[in-house]
DNA sequence: AAGCATGATGGAATCGTTTCCATGGAAGTC
DNA sequence: GACTTCCATGGAAACGATTCCATCATGCTT
């Protein structure tokens, strides 16, 4: 029962052969034509695979990236890990997952763990702000954040953000002054996205249009914020935390409260769920008692009925250019990315009643 | 920028000991109390982590599980996905994920993969069959598989899984044969969920009901003829690839070729939604025209109207509990679990037209 | 008091690679 | 023909932990 590893000695031995000679040809080194057969004939013979631990122990890193989401439940989520998956599947590097459930505290723990793996790349969807991020980076790891940006340490809500978003348009206005302002990002276009939801909604003659966000969401308030104006109601933007209840709670008190609301821009999959079961159990018919606009373009999306409008934002994509970047290790210049989204038109919105 | 890593020489050095002490202090072995004092507080001072690379080498395994499923866009396999890291997160263990779009091929890759790691543990939802798998265990991987068991090879389909489905119901009528078999695994109770349901259509005067599989569905393909018995119309079981476009075809043709049929029994969720869709494209109205029960209790199965009468498997629980099996490392004794499944009855059965 | 058991301790080997460096032979140049 | 250059090659030193084993001091038994 106890097979002993083919080690790289193996090979060497039987080949006849030193081991740096070995270790040359498999990795590309110099070699003569007829060594080189013979070594590689025999590793075949001897179904020799290099042990990644040797390999990493020496070269002091894990070859892998590092993936941390909020939730793999949540579809989008797991579009984005499809994506980095496949695209470290092609560069042959595993994956370690982690999945924060959105709190900044087990992300810690879990960026704690990966530093322990010596893996020293990763793709995140962060939970944390700055005071999680910064040490990372520091400590030398290349990070690469997909969907959000980090937000700022939790009792300063806005700078950070604002700071961000000035780099997600790509006009930093001065050299950014955070350090994790300089770690690279590829985000979809949620302002654009916003922007053009919340015209379409004004299109249709809606006034009170609702926010329901989540965490994270910060960018996308604030596009909201922007797009609709000085006209604002404070009232009408509806924060929950990252779990079902939560989001169904924030919707149903936004509905119960504000029964003057003509439409609800839900900035997430999970709170777009929210609003529609929310809807349904006050007897709030979509779209004529209320519009509905939803952030990410899942598949139930289009089963609901009336099926939702969305704003897609491509998961799959996020994720792999993401992979990409971390994986191209992001030479000096840690250029972001902004992908578009796109407004998708189905049945929940109409004309205000 | 260069960060040398703090080593466990370091440590040694700092607080005046050797590195053996240092070790046994930091892994529970003997020490006097005074040097375990020592060490730990300069340990802490120095922000020590020991290197998991170093270990694992010495150790000859990576402490990690792998985790393999089939497609993390599936809400089922986020679910199951979710289960076995937070299983793992509790025991401080990281976990290589890989997406197999279950196709054998890649997932034989992904093992290589694992196997080049040194990662000894896994978690899969099996794509491919015994020929797979045989040679994994036989290289001294701890498998515990999720959800399904493999099939036999591709070109024996029935005597595999009917073998695996005696074991699953914890008779197998002799040692079984093939070592595969031995693997332990965490499954719903597909056959009663089957059962129940088709006794549920049943009930409802249903005599001609369909079954809408995708790959893996092999035992509940089995059970569902089983649970129809010899009235079993084989024009009304048909298979679908894992992709979408191949499910919402498969549905189409289903209800196209068969406008007789009045029910559909879809052994997953992504071919509940093509059922639905399908339907909707044909004006089948549900349930006056069609009745539908979908397998996995997914959030949106509420969502759509009519609501979708599911049969629920607890996905998170499956994953932990496969986790938990395989962390445990399954003493010679690698006895399964099955977890109850629930029919979950909403609103897309009706009476027979 | 001598011998023995016990427990703390540090040196050194080990895990399987990669890579530095020295060696040796062949080929090329003057 | 002697000198340099070049390349293939193998030995050995890392990498950072764990763990075997020898050493030594201490305390106990007889």
């Amino acid at each position: 029962m106890e097979v002993r590893r083919v080690t790289i000695k193996d090979v060497a031995e039987a080949a006849g052969v030193g081991v740096a000679t070995v270790s040359r040809v498999l990795s590309g080194g110099s070699a003569s034509p007829e060594t080189r057969e013979r070594v590689l004939a025999v590793a075949a013979q001897l179904d020799y695979r290099p042990s990644a631990l040797g390999r990493n122990l020496r070269q002091r890193r894990t070859g892998g990236i590092g993936l941390l989401v909020p939730d793999l439940t949540d579809t989008f989520f797991g579009q984005v890990a499809e994506g980095v998956l496949a695209c470290a599947r092609s560069a042959g590097e595993p994956v370690v997952v982690g999945s924060t459930g959105d709190d900044p505290e087990q992300e810690a723990e879990l960026v704690g763990m990966l530093l322990e793996q010596s893996v020293d790349r990763l793709v995140a969807v962060p939970s944390g702000g700055a005071e999680t991020w910064l040490p990372v980076t520091r400590a030398g790891m290349t990070v690469v954040f997909a969907d959000r940006l980090p937000g700022g340490p939790a009792d300063d809500g806005l700078p950070g953000s604002t700071a961000d978003l000035m780099l997600l348009d790509g006009i930093p206005a001065r050299p950014p002054a955070r350090a994790v302002a300089d770690v690279p990002a590829v985000l979809a276009d949620d302002r654009s996205g916003i922007r053009t939801a919340v015209r379409y909604l004004h299109g249709l003659g809606h006034r009170r249009i609702a926010f329901l966000g989540g965490p994270g969401h910060d960018r996308r308030v604030a596009a909201f914020r922007e797009a609709v104006g000085a006209a604002v109601d404070e009232e009408l933007v509806v924060f929950a935390t990252g779990t079902r209840d939560s989001a169904y709670a924030a919707a149903s008190g936004l509905f119960q409260s504000r029964p003057d609301l003509t439409a609800v821009l839900a900035a997430g999959n999970m709170l777009g769920e929210a609003a529609v079961l929310a809807a349904r159990e006050l007897d709030l018919r979509v779209p004529r008692d209320v519009s509905l606009v939803m952030y990410d373009d899942v598949p139930w999306a289009e089963l609901c009925s009336p099926p939702l409008t969305v704003i897609a934002q491509p998961g799959r994509d996020i994720g792999y250019r993401a992979a990409e970047l971390v994986l191209r290790g992001t030479g000096r210049r840690p250029r972001g990315v902004t992908l578009p989204t796109e407004l998708i038109v189905r049945g929940s919105c109409g004309p205000r009643h």
